[in-house]
DNA sequence: CTCCGTGCCTGTGAGC
DNA sequence: TGCTCACAGGCACGGA
């Protein structure tokens, strides 16, 4: 293992996205290279608040000593299966991340929790602004978390065009950002790759999902799925090794099309992206390309 | 049904 | 220089 503590959340500053489903996907397969069949020796909570449904006494007892057999991910949900068969859901919110290091290195103004494994290595979870949660289910309840259960991964197989448009059809009236957005409907989106399908499907964001064309439904669901693998391996590349990730900061960036571009010339037609707000929220789109 | 505001948080940066 | 304040946004929840 590198000296280094290795970033599973590559994203820095405060300017930085939020992750998203690419970015917990790929701090998944991180976090399940270091972690599987590692025991949790020991916990330490420091923002108890972000317990959910647990007080801090019991979620120490059900971790401390269980071996993790396995991290997966569902939308932007992280689980962490323990060997007699409980899991541990985490959602990063905005600031949430994770590091490993390879020793017992103290906790900085950020860590929230720290977990010390089997072997000497030390899980932090550091969450800025204290949004993310921890929740721990028991053996068996994989149908009753919501997590687990609502929306559909848009990287799981049933994920298919006839489900995308059975999704749009549901809430033909809903702004069709709004409705990328909706966890419930679909489960990993977040503002940038919303942002950014849409963009690339050349749909305005607040056009209704009920209007969309057929081949506009069919570009969509194409740009969506591309978007997110895109992710995907970008941050894959960048994962390889801790140092050539905090150099090469920018590569991300320069992936964007719409995205925080605002004024800048559209890569397609040059017009400038404008900004507005739908759902809440600064939304990046070029007013040629995707046209009310 | 859909939208909107609020709360949860803290760091950043613009404006004065 | 130092202060205030808007802003960033995932999600839950209440109200229009």
């Amino acid at each position: 293992m590198e000296k280094t503590g290795i970033i599973c959340n590559p994203m820095k500053g405060a300017n930085t996205p939020v992750p998203e489903l690419p970015e917990v996907e790929c701090i998944v397969r991180s976090l399940r290279r270091c972690l599987a069949g590692k025991r949790i020796m020991e916990g330490q909570l420091i923002s108890p608040a972000m317990l959910r449904g647990i007080t801090e006494e019991r979620f120490r007892e059900r971790l401390v000593g269980k071996i993790v057999t396995d991290v997966k991910r569902r939308g932007k949900y992280i689980f962490f299966f323990l060997h007699e068969g409980s899991f541990l859901e985490v959602h990063l919110r905005m600031t949430g991340r994770f590091v490993y290091l390879p020793g017992d290195s103290g906790a900085g103004r950020h860590t929230r929790a720290v977990f010390f494994l089997q072997g000497g290595e030390s899980l932090h979870f550091e969450d800025m602004r204290k949004f993310g949660t921890f929740r721990l289910w028991h053996k068996g309840e994989e149908a009753n978390a919501a997590s687990l259960q609502r929306g559909v991964d848009p990287l799981e197989e049933r994920f298919d065009r006839d489900v995308f448009d059975k999704i749009l059809k549901k809430r033909p009236r809903c702004r069709i950002k709004s409705l990328l957005l909706d966890q419930e409907s679909i489960a990993g989106m977040g503002n940038i790759y919303t942002d950014e399908a849409l963009f690339r499907a050349g749909i305005y964001p607040g056009k209704k999902a009920g209007s969309l064309e057929k081949e506009e439904k069919e570009r969509l669901f194409q740009c969506i799925c591309t978007v997110l693998q895109e992710g995907i391996s970008k941050r894959g590349v960048s994962f390889s090794d801790y140092r050539d990730l905090w150099g090469g900061e920018g590569e991300y960036q320069d992936c964007l099309r719409v995205y925080r571009r605002r004024d800048k010339p559209c890569l397609l037609c040059g017009a400038s992206i404008s900004r507005t707000v739908v759902a809440g929220r600064g939304t990046y789109y070029c007013p040629e390309c995707q046209k009310a």
